[in-house]
DNA sequence: TTCCAGGCGTATC
DNA sequence: GATACGCATGGA
């Protein structure tokens, strides 16, 4: 799918009618972007900074980055290869999913990268949201960007103390050692069916159903993957207790994202 | 004070 | 395979 953009001033000016940032950024996905002015927000992938702002009317400020950068790193971060469109409209068969997308039209999911995805999600396990981001903000300051499994090498559950994430840190510890060992290969995860890749996953210490889909969802982009909280288990006792429907096929996890996200901040009861 | 949060490991049946 | 319970931390 072709963008719309233009290089002006520095910046990237894009042109998307499905994106909203507050929606995409701020969404429990990804746990590093900050509001940092009105309708601008700032945060990383990888160790690439991005501040980027909402211009109204579909129109978005990628702020000091080159059509060069923008076309191979923030298009496939942001996801924008991918028609939300047509993938709302394959949603809106079916009656609550056309209100979850109605509610939050500019969901993506953001391509994030397979370590940060999986340790994050490592963290966020029994914990709230302002609590993770709490925890991996003092990470990465820690760290002067997210540390990569070289930086994370060298720590023990001790070292960790910092964080003050608990229980967890014995699991970011094995996580590491299990990938530093050779045991787990992230790049072969990538490869993986996605059972193997589920199977894979869990036996890092840890990493059980929930963190281990979001892993895939999010880190990998398998959007077959389908992440259950505490929030989507009420989705479903309540509005799919006999699955979801056909038209969420090979997208659960797209749709995941949209519920978990009406359910969680929309007020509705169930 | 008690409950809960983008769950999971362990023990027990 | 299902179910019960503990777990670090901190905000509500």
């Amino acid at each position: 799918m072709g963008l719309d953009y233009e290089y002006k001033d520095n910046d990237i000016i894009l042109r998307q009618p499905d994106l909203d940032l507050e929606q995409t950024l701020d969404c429990g996905q990804a746990f590093r972007w900050e509001k940092t002015d009105e309708n601008t927000y700032t945060g990383a992938f990888l160790n690439r900074r991005l501040t980027v702002s909402s211009e109204g009317d579909s129109l978005f400020r990628f702020r000091n980055t080159k059509p060069k950068e923008f076309e191979e790193v923030w298009a496939d971060y942001f996801d924008l290869h991918t028609d939300y469109g047509e993938v709302k409209k394959r949603f809106s068969q079916d009656e609550i999913l056309s209100k979850a997308c109605a509610y939050a039209p500019g969901i993506r999911i953001l391509r994030q990268d397979p370590w940060e995805a999986l340790s994050s999600f490592i963290i966020s396990q029994n914990n709230n949201i302002p609590r993770i981001k709490g925890i991996i903000g003092r990470l990465c300051e820690h760290y002067g960007g997210y540390p990569d499994l070289e930086d994370m090498a060298q720590e023990t559950e001790e070292s960790l103390g910092y964080l003050r994430a608990g229980f967890r840190a014995k699991y970011l510890v094995d996580a590491v050692q299990k990938i530093k060992g050779g045991s787990i290969s992230l790049d072969l995860v990538a490869k993986m069916d996605i059972e193997d890749a589920r199977r894979t996953l869990r036996t890092i210490k840890g990493v059980g159903p929930k963190v281990a889909e979001c892993a895939l969802l999010f880190g990998f982009y398998r959007t077959e993957a389908f992440p259950i909280d505490v929030w989507v288990k009420r989705v479903m006792a309540a509005w799919y207790p006999n699955g979801l429907p056909d038209c969420t096929k090979g997208m659960e996890g797209i749709a995941q994202q949209y519920l978990f996200h009406y359910i969680r901040t929309s007020g509705i009861e169930v």
